[in-house]
DNA sequence: TTGAAAGCGCTAACAG
DNA sequence: CTGTTAGCGCTTTCAA
């Protein structure tokens, strides 16, 4: 049973498909009896449009995609609130979100590949995820309009943040409260998604440094790859140098969580003995007690929906914009 | 510019529109020869289908939706994280995922409403909302499997937990520790959504503590609305009473963070002076090291998965499974 | 203002 | 094995 179709609807009202679906395009040729007419068939019938069939006619589907690495991670969270909130009201609550789950390296060309077509959604948010100027020029090609989300093109409108300050203030921050010998906890530069913030973070971190003085020390600074347990190992190999730092920057909630952890683990007071700043400020910042840099997470995914749909509904191009948010330190507990 | 039809693959291979179809979808019917030069054809053109013209045509969307309320809670994540990884793998990667959040209760009807059309989704995964017998026959109606997770009903497959059984575990756990005067908190029974989890807890929790000889006391039941601070402002009032309990079960992890924060500001001692437990071991419980009463939710999603994706592969229906997940307490620092 | 007709891109009988 | 022919349900000229 594949329910009624405006045919039926057409039918039952006496007028024509044509007709019917001006109805329910609120198109304004139609005389108000006819459209009573009509509008009385739909209800009885219980007609409701049939999506698929009107974005094959009409050559756009009436969806957003959303293209995320580790759809798990707390910041990833975050942004999509926003992006919620945004698709969930006004005149843009038709437009439906499909998600896009990039879990392994080989899955993030293919990915983008695959959704390079207008059929089956409307525009693109891609976020963390790097973008080579192929996968781009495939993007015009198809006219699919995206917007980045902590990513950069210049092709490509994108909301961002300043990573470089980010480090920056963080070090700032620790200046201030005597802090010369610091560590860092990062991923590793060269992980498989090409992720680049953390590298980012840790430049505006150390030139800081420097520029106040302080001379930076390699053995101060742990890669590794992203995760709160491995941020605590390499956390752990700090506290246990010679000459521990008093303080550690991670780049990331999570990964400072880990660092909390690893502190607690060693019986190494926080912060007395060791300070500890995070970066995002993701809701366990808060919950933790966690100094941290705040970006604005959710207001950067609602931020980037609006970004889109606004894209989507100008039809045509423009100069990409680029949004820059602004940073902020959370004083809480930890140092 | 829309990109190669099949009909311009068809020309050039030199063979038409339905070989070129048979061979996309893998049709044994076709030799192997054609079979290449389709394929050619394909490769040069960088032709890709039409997702939408194909839905349309077979009467079904390759998607799969989620319907779930407060996108935001770690326990919807948790389980979302599971639905992702079974989409993702195996021969069902073809899949996608649409996420419908119900905000307000008002969403509710309408999403579901909405979703019951075969046209934008193969199968419904329905988290934590509970189902009316309309809604039921209106998913019968249009053959659109659907599973409960978190919720049930007779007619639909469903993955749950055993709500009751969850507050006698908890109840069983700060017995044993000697706390005769515990504490709930948790959410209202009459909330706007209709969720009767926490009530079940409670019963639970309360019938298992009578059981035991321990009498009831309404004053040490505080529901309130779902959310970390009521949680904090519930517990803060319980800790202010005269003759304060000497533990709190609380209805969420959530929730028990909350009543954590209030201890901790109250200068109550964790688990000195007060016993704290939680339900549903979310990742936040393992970092701030809360006991709680575990249920899988990442499982939980991953099954409900598998059961969607079977009911969607085996068309019609059969009688519906009730998969019942395992309770199990994680002892940690807070009792 | 309304209807007829063609078409969006693909699949699925049915012949051959 | 492969091609022809009809749709799937809706939109959109073009006429009337």
């Amino acid at each position: 049973m594949r329910g009624p179709t405006i045919r039926d609807v057409a039918r039952r009202a006496g007028v024509s498909a044509a007709t019917v679906s001006r109805v329910l395009n609120d198109s304004p040729l139609v005389l108000e009896p006819t459209r009573e007419r009509v509008q009385a068939a739909v209800d009885e019938l219980g007609y409701r449009l049939n999506a698929t069939a009107r974005n094959l006619s009409i050559g756009r589907a009436m969806a957003i995609g959303v293209v995320v690495p580790f759809f798990t991670a707390p910041s990833v969270i975050e942004r999509l609130r926003g992006v919620v909130e945004r698709l969930g009201r006004g005149e843009h609550r038709e437009y439906d979100l499909m998600l896009f789950d990039v879990e392994g390296p080989e899955q993030r060309g293919g990915a983008l590949r695959d959704l390079a077509r207008r059929d089956r959604v409307a525009g693109l948010l891609i976020m963390s995820l790097p973008i080579s100027d192929a996968e781009v020029a495939a993007l015009e090609r198809d006219e699919l309009p995206a917007v980045l989300v902590d990513g950069t093109h210049p092709r490509l409108p994108r909301v961002v943040i300043d990573n470089v300050r980010g480090g920056e203030l963080a070090a700032e921050h620790l200046l201030v409260r005597g802090h010369r010998r610091i560590g860092f906890v990062g991923d590793h530069p060269a992980n498989p998604y090409g992720f680049t913030s953390s590298e980012d973070r840790r430049r505006g971190f150390r030139n800081a440094l420097e520029r106040a003085g302080v001379e930076s020390d390699p053995a101060l600074d742990r890669l590794g790859p992203h995760g709160r347990e491995e941020a605590g190992e390499l956390a752990a190999a700090l506290l246990s140098l010679p000459e521990p730092p008093t303080a550690i920057f991670a780049a990331s909630d999570l990964q400072a969580i880990g660092v909390l952890r690893a502190a607690e683990l060693l019986n190494v007071r926080v912060p007395d003995e060791l300070a500890v700043i995070g970066f995002d400020d993701v809701d366990l910042a808060e919950i933790v007690g966690l100094t941290t840099i705040r970006q604005p997470l959710r207001e950067g995914g609602a931020l980037a929906a609006d970004l889109l749909l606004a894209a989507i509904d100008r039809g045509g191009s423009g100069v990409p914009v680029e949004e820059q948010q602004a940073l902020t330190v959370v004083e809480r507990r930890t140092t």
